[in-house]
DNA sequence: CTGCACGCTTCCCCAGGGGTAACCACCCAC
DNA sequence: GTGGGTGGTTACCCCTGGGGAAGCGTGCAG
């Protein structure tokens, strides 16, 4: 398993690890599998204004990385259902501290002053 | 302080994060004053293969992020020292798990198979 | 006088990541 | 037969981020 497009050239481990999130829409994605499961379907419905031929190549890329499992169920409407694998939720578990950073700073802008409580 | 390009269209903390960290060099320039201040040229020559005019641009962007802080020195040779705000700070130890996922899993990569354990 | 170094800025150009839309194969409901 | 929903693929286009190179203003070295 190679994980990243730029085998072997990073810097250091944020770099290394940008070049796997760094899709538009990965760490949304990620976000939303964090939850559960989800089919193509969800997924799309829920990435505001991702298109199917984008999403599916995201979805490729973070499954040739390892971080996304597909199943595919041979069913009558075919069914795929993506899901982290784990080395998926570790990745998720390490952006915890970056998604509280921006939901503090970037988010919760507005602020004017201290915040009451 | 209005912090990312995006403003107020974010879905999420990690989403907003992304932004603000999004540009190619972003991450390494975060890395190099992650240890002490840096001049631009040095800035420029440890970063391998960045031109001036987007490291000038990265810089600024992250200044108008609030991340870098940008010190002039009115002196005989001009002199510019760029360092980290406590923001830009905080975001680097918000980065450090991922850059622990990173040099883990993209950069140790030769893994064959299962691990031992 | 020329050149270099500093820290940029400006102009031009290119690649590629992402957007748009159509199509596919299947089955069911109408 | 038509349309909708499933999960895609393919072809094409476009915009923006980034790269290349040169200029700028100053002062010193040669």
């Amino acid at each position: 398993m190679t994980v990243g497009r730029r085998a072997g050239s990073y810097v250091c481990g944020v770099d290394a690890a940008m070049d796997v999130i760094g899709g538009k829409w990965k760490v949304l994605i990620l976000w939303a599998l964090h939850m559960r499961p989800h089919r193509f379907g969800e997924l799309r419905r829920e990435l505001p204004g991702v298109t199917e031929k984008v999403l599916a190549a995201q979805l490729r890329e973070l499954e040739a990385d390892g971080i996304v499992h597909r199943e595919v169920y041979e069913e009558v409407p075919p069914r795929v259902e993506y899901s982290l694998t784990p080395r998926g939720e570790t990745l998720n578990e390490a952006l915890e501290p970056l998604g509280a950073w921006g939901k503090a700073n970037v988010l919760a802008e507005p602020v004017p002053a201290e915040p009451i409580g």
